[in-house]
DNA sequence: TTCATAAATCAGAATATATCGATATCTCAA
DNA sequence: TTGAGATATCGATATATTCTGATTTATGAA
């Protein structure tokens, strides 16, 4: 847990908002049926939703995947992308621990 | 709480340092007796422990107040600052609140 | 009223972030 | 093996942040 790199990462509007997002699947468009078992969303979901270029959207992932705060797979051309609650959660608790 | 101002205030560890120094006030110098009697803690024993300069700590200072995390009390020539318990706890409710 | 001190504000240089379009890479399918 | 589609990376520009020293603005004391 880096949280120097973890404020970092979260601190943009968008960024934020994907993290939200990524809690609940169906604020994504339904995977395709031979993705229904994957978990995670790919990018150009995030992309569509964000309404920011592909290119921005790549790059804010690979930003949060190096705060460790989501997680991805690669199945075929396609990357998912998923939330690491358990990361997040340690974020949470480090920043209590600094500021309480 | 506007949680955009209060990430940006956070990020960025000399003023995350601030905000966790003020939590004691023996992390600085004892006051001066004339002080003995009033909250939180001057500038410049705050510049002293972050070791930057004067004006980057009044700005630091400035945003931090900005974001609600401390208040500010001028006595004489002096401007005491102290934490914002209250606004911190916010802060975090805020962030368990949008991730979790 | 004038001086010294504490803090705030200003102007500026260096670095980081946001965001894009273009290009490169990877993978499936024809 | 070629083409198309999904991502990733690159190069660039605009804006924001960091941090400084110099200046300005209080304020208390001589």
């Amino acid at each position: 847990m880096n949280i120097e790199k973890t404020i970092t990462a979260l601190n943009n509007p968008t960024r934020r908002n994907i993290i939200g997002w990524l809690k609940d699947r169906s604020n994504f468009p339904p995977a395709l049926p031979e993705h229904a078992d994957l978990e995670g969303v790919c990018v150009a979901f995030i992309q569509e939703k964000a309404g920011l270029s592909q290119s921005t959207i790549s790059n804010y992932m690979g930003l949060l995947k190096e705060a460790g705060l989501v997680s991805s797979e690669r199945h075929g051309q396609f990357t998912f992308y998923s939330r690491n609650d358990d990361a997040i959660q340690a974020f949470l608790s480090a920043l209590e621990k600094e500021f309480l």
